[in-house]
RNA sequence: GCCCCCGUAGUUCAAUGGAUAGAACGAAAGUUUCCUAAACUUUAAAUCUGAGUUCGAUUCUCAGCGAGGGUACCA
């Protein structure tokens, strides 16, 4: 039984028997003695105080008392205002640890054949452009995400909406066709989604021009950019599309194989992958029909421009637009497409949208549609929404060219991860596939410690100017404390030396037995983190348990310990907090390396 | 206008309503005949303002100030 329970149980009942009040397990707050004082585990007994009818530090006394007479494993306690703190005899510790080091997978929950089925969408990126460092984050995100869910027994299928149709490609694929001459990624060299998005930006220079222009001649800003010659192409262009004109087809067809190549390339590069792809431009008339139908049942409503609408007044939102005038579908369509589409192919309990915050509302209106739509699982859904990834100047703007490419950004990483790497003489003596290998391994871990430790839900800065840490709070720490630990274990086995279960009867310090408890934590960690979606809570806890190990590192010899018994348990403490560190890297979507 | 988020050291981030608000970077000072110094130790440094609820508020409520996002034919 875990500890917390076995706790909360003796003051429950500490509580019934001195009292005579009825509390329940959940009542008992606990939390983990603070390091300036005695103990392991902390009972808050102010909640008892009035059932009590005695000052907060005589409860606790009375409490502390009768806890540690009926319970060999609470040892000694003391009192301190109203918190009571307890101490854990080290037997316990001990076979914790025990414990912990023969479960391979300690923590996580294997899904079952049976198990729910949790369906993640991420990334999700429109054809026009390459990623930029906002993609990095929910891409990062979903990934890791997706492996905490399946840690806690989900069977989790990542999913992939790529936005490869509608107004924003025939931009690029306009200004291709204007003022491209036929280049191609061969021809230019360019990255495929980079050629893209280079035309994406000169539609957008033109355009500004255009809207300036007509302005000058007396428009306003609103009909100058609806009446923009551009503009008026870009429409008729996406028209063409969804009646199939072949021409156009054939040029959407070309440049989205082009961006493809490039995403597949940037997907490999941050090691994230997906189960089941779908694209809009299968997607949106699966949309357009379930909004015929949603016509036909009256819950959508036709104006007399032929625009179609959902009336969410009632539920205290606005109208909606479902249907443009021209009939040509918007986001909202396609997303309800999609989601029909994804039911019909899985048997979904759970569906999750790692979208950012920007679209909080999009995902209350979707939600409400989808109920609507009769779809019983509609009001369920899971919108994953994270904060933005900010400048110092402020909000990135692909069309002002202010966008950290994703590419360039891990190309960096690494190369700075290659260059500090020399500077030590870390990997002197390597092959340079072996020290290609490990800067990579440390580039990417800086890089996705950086973003996953930051709480999902809220904005972050970015300094472009200033490069990512290798030293503090950072993935390379936790790597190098990795290779560490196998550095010890390496030579261990040199000297032939087997580490076995622990003995009981050791005299551990307070930092041994601190190892055991965090590392006794991490069941409890990898659930909260899939409760919560948040994979800053594993990054938080791997570096609590990092810090704390290198700190025992420094202050106790484990090799060269000559009691062997001790030894041993140092070397199991050692091996086990490694593989915790590995486990938790796991979850983030970040290797460690066997040496760095 | 309306709706939603956010405001913690110089900077970037932590803190289920609980003890003296934790880290990291940066600044200053130290640790290496010793298992990897990408480490460890020490110092200085913060809850936007004002009320309220509470035994107890960074956390909850209200008001103010400041920043960001959304808001009906972009995705």
């Amino acid at each position: 039984m875990k500890l917390e329970s076995i706790v909360s149980e003796a003051v429950v009942q500490a509580v019934k028997s001195l009292y005579g009040i009825d509390f329940v397990l959940k009542d008992v707050q606990l939390q983990k003695t603070k390091k300036e004082f005695e103990g392991d585990l902390t009972v808050v007994v102010f909640p008892f105080v009035k059932a009590a009818r005695k000052s907060p530090e005589e409860t606790a006394k009375e409490i502390g008392a009768y806890v540690n007479e009926k319970n060999a494993i609470i040892t000694k306690f003391n009192v301190i205002k109203g918190f009571l703190n307890l101490s854990i005899g080290q037997a316990y510790w001990v076979e914790q640890l025990n414990e912990i080091a023969s479960e391979t997978n300690y923590g996580s929950v294997a899904a079952s054949a049976d198990a729910p089925l949790m369906m993640i969408e991420y990334s999700s990126p429109n054809t026009n452009k390459p990623l930029h460092l906002g993609h990095i984050r929910n891409n990062l995100l979903g990934y890791s995400i997706s492996r905490i869910q399946a840690a806690n027994g989900w069977n989790v299928v990542k999913t992939n909406i790529v936005n490869d149709r509608g107004i924003h490609i025939c931009k690029s694929m306009l200004a291709w066709q204007l003022f491209g001459h036929g280049e191609t990624p061969e021809t230019s060299g360019l990255k495929g989604d980079s050629l893209v998005g280079k035309y994406y930006v000169a539609f957008d220079k033109e355009y500004k021009v255009q809207i300036k222009e007509l302005m000058s001649q007396g428009q306003t800003e609103d009909e100058a950019k609806k009446n923009a010659p551009l503009m008026i192409a870009t429409q008729q262009m996406l028209l063409d599309w969804e009646r199939g004109d072949v021409a156009t087809r054939h040029l959407w067809e070309m440049m989205n194989n082009w961006v493809y190549a490039g995403f597949d390339e940037t997907y490999k590069k941050l090691g994230v992958d997906f189960d089941k792809i779908y694209y809009e431009s299968q997607t949106y008339l699966v949309g357009k029909q379930q909004v015929e139908d949603g016509l036909d049942k009256g819950v959508f409503h036709r104006r007399e421009d032929g625009s179609v609408w959902a009336d969410l007044t009632p539920d205290g939102l606005d109208e909606k637009l479902l249907l443009r005038a021209d009939g040509t579908s918007v986001y909202m369509t396609q997303d309800i497409g999609t989601a029909k589409l994804r039911y019909d192919d899985f048997p979904i309990n759970k569906m999750v949208y790692v979208v950012g915050n920007e679209q909080n509302y999009h995902f209350q209106v979707l939600a409400l549609l989808l109920d609507k739509l009769g779809f019983e699982w509609g009001k369920e859904l899971v919108h994953f929404s994270y904060g933005m990834v900010e400048l110092p100047e402020g909000k990135m703007k692909s069309r002002e060219g202010t966008v950290v490419d994703a590419d360039d950004l891990v190309d960096e990483m690494v190369q700075t991860a290659t260059e500090t790497s020399q500077e030590l003489g870390k990997l002197d003596g390597y092959t340079p596939e072996q020290a290609k290998a490990i800067s990579t391994m440390v580039g990417l871990g800086a890089l996705k410690y950086f973003i996953l430790k930051v709480d999902p839900k809220k904005n972050m800065t970015f300094n472009p100017k200033e490069s990512i840490d290798f030293n503090g709070n950072t993935g390379p720490f936790i790597q190098y404390t990795h290779a560490r630990i196998k550095s010890v274990l390496r030579k261990a086995e040199e000297q032939e030396i087997r580490v076995v279960p622990a003995d009981d009867s050791l005299s551990l310090s307070e930092k041994e037995t601190y190892l055991i408890q965090l590392l006794a934590d991490y069941p409890a960690i990898v659930k909260e983190a899939g409760d919560s979606f948040s994979p800053a809570v594993i990054a938080n806890y791997a570096y609590d348990l990092v810090k704390e190990y290198n700190q025992f590192y420094h202050d106790f010899s484990i090799l060269r310990e000559e009691n062997s018994e001790l030894r041993n348990f140092r070397l199991l403490l050692s091996e086990n907090v490694a593989k915790m560190i590995k486990n938790s890297m796991y979850l983030l979507g970040i290797d460690v390396p066997e040496r760095m």
